[in-house]
DNA sequence: CATGAATGAGCTTTCATTCAT
DNA sequence: CATGAATGAAAGCTCATTCAT
């Protein structure tokens, strides 16, 4: 692939929107085309086809998570606290760019079937949760869990569901309202104290 | 629709396989009709087309989650108790009819944008995990919590993820083991006890 | 490919004409739809492109040929008499369907890339003509050459491309004329008696 | 058009190859720049198309040919004679531009249909090849026949499907050996002597 | 003079869908 | 009832072509 001019990739933001609406597949490249104002021989020029189009959004969201993530899981004080300031980072990047999260999630099964993609979901969401996990039972913040992976996949499921379901039903997210519910739900649990 | 005979119901199965592995618009009619070995004009005769196909398997096995669910959530017990019989019987049914399930969670977008699915989905999954929170907090078997609705969606998430992750990674859920860890995440929580 | 039903067969000669006329890449799919009256996707329910309908009327009379010179070379007479009775016999069934003739000399090139064309060209046009060649020499009728095939091969030029000039410049072909003095060059050649 | 600075032309090679081994319409613009080294917008500054490119190079080379036969065709000797050397050299130009002469073979259609081509056609084979038929019939060096130009076209035929077969099946001509016996076809005949 | 970037115009191809049998 | 045959409608993708630099 030519590399993506700084140009066009900023005029392909309304086609998230699409994606998210309606689906990979339900949207034409012709839709693109309209929705971005980018002819469609311009997006061949430069893609390789629709899925190519979307891989790029998720790509560049995936990172906006990944380096989000990044500095809440490197700051400063216990695993317990920096777990939570990571799932509120996860969860205002999903704020700040809904359309592409929306598309994400909905085609979860397809996503996963990029590998480059599969791989990024795995460095934004899961690894670094996975990493908190283990250094807060190391250092007694956090209780130690059997399988700090799957449990990883568990609050990623958790979260994104979350998510998802506040941009779907309600327009967008209260980001600390759902951090704060799901602190509770995460780390307090259910039982009643 | 006309109803369809079990003998073309039964056929279906490969179809949700299918479903599940490419999604619904990379699935052909014609593949369907291959795998299934009933002729394409067959299906039309019997079904509107591909998303019908689709949503006839999926209100199965959404009818099968909500019979099981119901049963769990009605049995004897502390509202706590039959929360963890809930969890645990949606994840065998997830296990019984993994294609169906992982073309369920995959295309989410979609399914929810199917109004009748999108109910079953809330009868099978939400509500009787809002219902049971909410009898938890009553009784005091659960703590209560603000958004009954939002944690049944987290829960869902949870639950949801896990399983579709045991079964595309695992290629089956280990029904106990998967519903324990979540258990233990959901109820007790990750602090430190 | 599907067996292609004599219905559809039959109606596929005006193809020929436009696949003579401008050969096949000026050739739309559509031009052949419009003008055998068979509907682009039905065009594509029995063949797997242009080049597949090509392919089948180029085989059908390669065929024609083949019958008619098998027919020719086998009759009684010295092996002189029946080269005559080849070389007129391809100039028949050129007479006979100029259309394909003219699309098959015209585009050599193709038509000797299709592998099964290419097999048929030599099975209707060099093997004959070089066992007669063979054959003349052995039984005294025809003198006797260094390489039958090269001959062959120089004959089917002189034949085909004789025949392909009358097909442009006079609209047609007259079989006896043409042969007459095909026969003379080849035979008695140029050489003053 | 521009003139086509030397620097271009010669660089031209390899396009003949590709229209040569795919045809023209089988090669895109792209594809010539890629081969050629030479930028596709700067092929459009000096030609008009790829048809132009190919033209460009036909001319060229039937140039080539049609000096070299008016050579032979002027030298000293009988008609006969140089009947033979015009053959000779006509071979011999296929044999140093092997690639354009399998382009205008394989394409004789298309060729034929571009006027300036044809023209140089009929003056680089067919032209001198009637006048010497019909010098050696006056002379006496040759046989008269009815129709000097058909049998021009015949000997057309012969020399180059001979020069085009021994070019894609040998790779090259033996100019002398083909020479040879084309001659010995042509004007001895197959009649047994 | 030469060219990278951008695009308009089409064409092939695919498929969901229908219907006569 | 069930289906093979046929097709209308669409869309992805390609490429020749142009221009600003």
């Amino acid at each position: 692939m030519r590399p993506v001019p700084t140009t066009i990739a900023q005029r392909l933001t309304p086609a998230a929107e699409l994606f998210a609406d309606r689906g990979l597949d339900q949207t034409k490249i012709e839709d693109v085309a309209e929705a971005t104002g980018i002819a469609k021989a311009t997006l061949y020029y430069y893609f390789s086809g629709k899925e190519d189009i979307l891989a790029f959004l998720l790509r560049d969201t995936l990172i906006a998570v990944a380096d989000a993530v990044a500095i809440a899981a490197d700051s400063d004080g216990t695993a317990r606290e920096r777990l939570i300031a990571v799932l509120t980072a996860q969860l205002e990047v999903m704020a700040e760019q809904p359309a592409v999260c929306r598309a994400l999630i909905a085609d979860l099964g397809r996503a996963g079937r990029i590998p480059d993609i599969a791989q990024a979901i795995v460095d934004a969401f899961y690894a670094p949760v996975e990493r908190l996990l283990r250094d807060g039972a190391a250092e007694g913040s956090l209780r130690s869990v059997d399988d700090p992976m799957a449990t990883a996949v568990a609050i990623f499921g958790a979260v994104t569901i979350s998510g998802l379901s506040h941009l779907v039903l309600a327009g967008g997210i209260a980001v600390d309202q759902v951090a704060n519910r799901l602190t509770e739900l995460l780390l307090v649990g259910l039982d009643p104290r």
